[in-house]
Order: C-alpha cells, then structure tokens, then sequence
DNA sequence: TTGTAAGCGTTATCAC
DNA sequence: GTGATAACGCTTACAA
C-alpha cells in the first residue's frame, strides 16, 4: 500500500501539504491540491488508519459488551447501536460475554490497551468498582455510580403492561421476572421498575394482590421449569405480565398445554416488543422498547465523549403498547 | 497512560529491555526483567495496541459484514464466530450491511485503510470483482471466484429433508425458497444446494414433480403475500420443505389459518437449525446448520490467513435434522 | 502557501 | 544481556 510519502514524492511536495489535503485543513493552493488528488487517485492511496490513531490516541472504535447476540432483542439492540455509530463514522466491537465477569474484564482491558476508545455496558454483574471513571463507558439498563446511562422507560412499560391487562379484563395478576430484577439486588437496574410500576399501578386501581414469581437470572432464553409449575399452580390468574417476549411464549405454550386458552382464559403481555418473526401460532402482546430510539440516545452520549460537551447523567427512552393476540 | 518510556526510566533501564519483558522475548537477566515486572506493575502499565499494530502493520481485529444481527441464524452464527475468534485473541467488528451493496463497500475499504486486518463476508450481491485478493477475505456460503469460502452441507441438508419428508409420509412435495438461491443465479451461492438435493433426493426416490416456489430474496424476516396464496393453491401438497425457519414458521401459520393441521395434513421443515426460543405452538423440524461448526472453520481459514499456510479454498461442514413437531 | 522535523508508543536491528 | 536508534505512517507546530 502506497503511504503518504509515495504521493508526497510523486506529486513533488512534502508530506505536511498531502496531510493537509486529504484532512481539508490548513491552505493549500488550489492548483498544488488538484495536483496532489491527482496523484492520490492515480496511486489509490487511502491514508493508513492505524497511523492517525496513533497521533490522535483514538480510532474511533466502540465496543458493546453484552450478554449474546442470540437473543432476539440483544440482536435487534445491537443492529440499531451499529447503524447509528456507522451515521457517524465510529466502528463497533461485539463483545459476548456470555454473562461472565472474566470475559466481561478482558473486553474492559481495551479500553486501557487502546484498541477501543468507548464502551458500552449491558451486564447484570456487579463491576461497578472496576470501571474507572476516566473512560468512556455507557451503560444500558444498569446503574453503576458515575456511569452515565441509557434505558428505555421500564416504569412506564409496567404501567402500560397493567392499565392494558385491566382493560383487557383481567382480575388477578401475576407477574414473572428473573430475579436481579429486585430493586434491593447488587446491581441496581432499571429494568427493576417493571415489575415496581406493574405492581404500583394495580394497587392504584384496586388490584392489591399480585402474585410474584422470581427465579436466577438465566440465559435469557430457557425459563425453569419450576417457573411453569408456577403458572398452572395458580388457578385464578388471568392476567400475566413477563419480564420478556421469550418468557411470555413459554408461558403461553405452558399454559396452552395444560388446556388453558389464551387469552381467553388468561392474558399474557411480554416485554421487547412481539418482534419474534418466528412466531407460530399467536403474536404477543408486549411492550416495545423500541431499540432505535435506545441507541440514539447512546450514540448521543458517545458523541458528547469525543467533543468533550457535558454528558447527562441519564438517558431514558420512551416504550410503546404493541397489542397482539394474548391479551 | 504510563508508557514503555517511563517503565524503562523507573526501572533504571532502556525501552528495548522492557519491550523484551513484556513480549517474552530475547535475553532478560531474571533480576532485570523481576524490577522490571515490578515497575510496570507498580504504574499499572499496559502496552499500547495501537502502536503495536503500527510496527506490525497488523490489528488482529476481523470484520464480520452481514446483512443484519436480526434474524436469529444470524445472531447465532454471530456469536459462534465471536466466541471462537475471542479464544484466538483477535476481535470482530460488526457490519449490518442491510443487504445494501454501498455499505458493504464502505466496510471493504476497511481493509484498505488498515482498520482492520480481515473480513467475513456474508453477502447476496455480486461484489467479486471488488473483492483484491490480496486481503484476507473469507465469504460465508457464496461463491466468489478466488476467494476461500465456508458453508454447512447445504446439499445434505436439502438430501435430509426429502428422506425425512418421505419417511413421514408425505407424497407430493413443495419447495419455498428466495430466488438468490437458484443456481444460475449471478452470484454462486452454496445454499442453492438445498433445493437442488431435495429435489434430486426426490426424483431417486420415485418423486417427480416437485412444485419450486421461488421469490425475490427478502429482508430474511418477510414473505410476500403471493407465497402464503401459493401454499394455500396447491391443496394436495402434503410435505414442504421451506428455505428458512422463519419462512417455515409463515407458512405452517398460513396453513393453520386456513384450517389446514400440521404435521396431519401437511408436513412441513424449515431450516437453521429450530432454536426459535420464542417458538409458540410447535417447534419446527429442521436442518440445523450447526453455527458452530462454521464459526469454527472460518477462525481456523482466519488463522491460516496470519500464520500464511495453505488454505483450502473452501470448507463444508456437516449439518443435522432435528426433529420437532411439524413433521 | 509550503516544507522540515518532532512526536505518537511500540518493535526490531545492531552494536557494545 | 542490554541500550541506542531507526522504523511504522501519520499530524501538527514552526520556520521559511
């Protein structure tokens, strides 16, 4: 690959006036530049990234730890988060963590390495005291002190999830979450508010009797069996709030199996947004977290990083009722 | 940041010793190199990567440019590939492409600028001739003339399905699929196989005429309108054999709606391998493509690639029925 | 308006 | 065993 020099010879000037050309800075006589792009385009030159990083001590590349990318909504978060830094011009690093602390410390490890010069955050893991606040770290849904974060309106989406199961009839609720969803857990999440805004709600309306159930946190994808004991022991609920759209379906086919219909007999809401394309059978009523206003804000947040402009402490994004055929 | 320099001034020592430490290389005296050890600690110092990739001229960071992180084969074949390059050292960088050929050449140019050092390209647009061999490219199941390449068994997958389809009875068949896959297709793709093998799996077995439903590639999560009409027009089609699950799921739903039972009344497989863990109703029976396997291969082409061995120029990997309920 | 040279933080060569 | 020093390809004073 031909460098800066190359041109620089080829076109019979220095290398400070190419410089100035392909980074449109400083002066340069319109007849000297034409020369030099002349030059650049005869020789296919593309100035070496690696290089400016290193002037500049950064390269413009952001790396997202989360759990997977199997997981539909992780997926649809990150291919929002990636077309949005891509608008402008920062690149992404996928990290999986698969949930573990070691790996989520090694991926951290480049923020201090270089090879990354932001980083956004989506963990249950408390690692709080690892981050150093000198970084460019986002958080997504969790709350860690001095970490600005991003998340969509949880207490808003439990809100919604209640007035629309009332709506729909429903009498005697139950909610289904994993359990560092609780607001007096480790690692204070947003996520938390839920549950706190389904509860809150239905109390307001006269609903004082909600069923919690709450199990280890998983992988997202599998539910415990002992989570479906659950739902068939509880007889008379007929209304069902999940923690998430893959909850929620595995709550449906449980219920389904044993007879119940659905949402005849009993309403289920999940949460993501019903956007399961390989959805058989019914669609879900769910609330939408709607994952591209998520990641404007984050971008947003990296943004004010790199220009050095004051960053927000927080940023909360607003949900949306998507009624399907559960409810 | 602490540098090399101030490791090598606390330590009483030149840069190249310390460069000698920290790289495990060349002669240190145990004393030196125990101080030396001692210092770096002490200042918390971790190289630089990015002056590292300056003298190596080389990143060790490998761009993955696919459609999107969405659909659910993709997010796993993601999240193999990751997991596999992470035990490696090297790190990904995600492309959604959306399908959109000017992306996947802004993503190309990455290779040129040196941002990256290596490139998976999973593409349906007939890009070879902008493909310089000279980079360290490897595609994901298309054909590109030069360019080594990794896929499942496709024509397995195809040959399983029909000996599936006929052991479960079924006695005239359907293929659903996007018109990409077609073999006189512009771009060579190796999942045009799967229809092929069906179909000659098929004939061996006594079954001629298969009805070929093919239409214009998607956005992997849609199918038109016309396609479900068709599924519904040729009522005495009792085994179907769809080119993904997610059209596998579209279609038994179509069915279903139009009071058809499956497996009853028509038996019907998908592709990817089933794991649609917000699969309401029936699991779909399926060719699992095993991501990661794949993954697998492509990191161990990736490595040949840095090490400059020989590679092959393409790697099969083997695929798996799983049986669910629709068949 | 342009060129020279220092510097970014490493690695690697080559004397000592 | 070890330490200067040149390179890697660029940006950016500073001088001309």
């Amino acid at each position: 690959m031909s460098s800066i020099k190359d041109v620089a010879f080829k076109a019979g000037v220095g290398i400070a006036t190419v410089s100035r050309v392909i980074n449109q800075s400083g002066y340069v006589k319109q007849e000297t530049k034409e020369r030099i792009e002349k030059v650049i385009k005869e020789l296919g030159f593309k100035p070496n990234e690696i290089a400016r990083s290193m002037t500049q001590q950064k390269n413009h590349i952001v790396a997202f730890i989360l759990p997977n990318t199997k997981h539909l909504f992780f997926g649809e978060l990150l291919y929002e988060v990636e077309s949005a830094l891509y608008e402008k011009n920062y690149k992404l690093m996928v990290c999986n963590s698969s949930e573990r602390i070691e790996k989520e410390l090694s991926y951290i490890e480049m923020l201090k390495t270089n090879r990354v010069d932001s980083m956004i955050l989506l963990t249950n893991n408390d690692i709080a005291h690892l981050l150093d606040k000198k970084y460019r770290i986002i958080s997504f849904d969790r709350i860690f002190e001095g970490i600005p974060y991003v998340a969509s309106d949880n207490y808003e989406g439990g809100r919604l999830a209640a007035l629309h199961l009332i709506e729909r009839g429903a009498k005697k609720f139950m909610f289904i979450g994993d359990d560092q969803q609780g607001s007096d857990n480790i690692v204070n999440t947003e996520v938390s508010k839920r549950r706190l805004a389904f509860i809150e709600t239905l109390k307001q309306k006269g609903f004082h009797h909600v069923i919690e159930i709450e199990y280890p946190l998983g992988n997202y994808i599998d539910i415990p069996d002992e989570v479906q004991q659950q739902v068939l022991l509880h007889k008379d609920v007929d209304g069902i709030f999940c923690i998430s759209d893959a909850v929620a379906a595995r709550v449906i086919k449980t219920l389904e199996l044993a007879g119940k219909h659905v949402p005849k007999d009993v309403k289920v809401m999940g949460y993501d947004g019903g956007r399961s394309f390989l959805n058989l059978g019914k669609t879900i009523t769910s609330i939408d977290q709607q994952p591209h206003l998520t990641a404007k804000a984050i971008v947003d947040i990296i943004e004010h990083y790199y220009k050095n402009t004051r960053i927000e402490p927080f940023q909360i994004t607003p949900v949306k009722l998507v009624i399907g055929e559960t409810t």
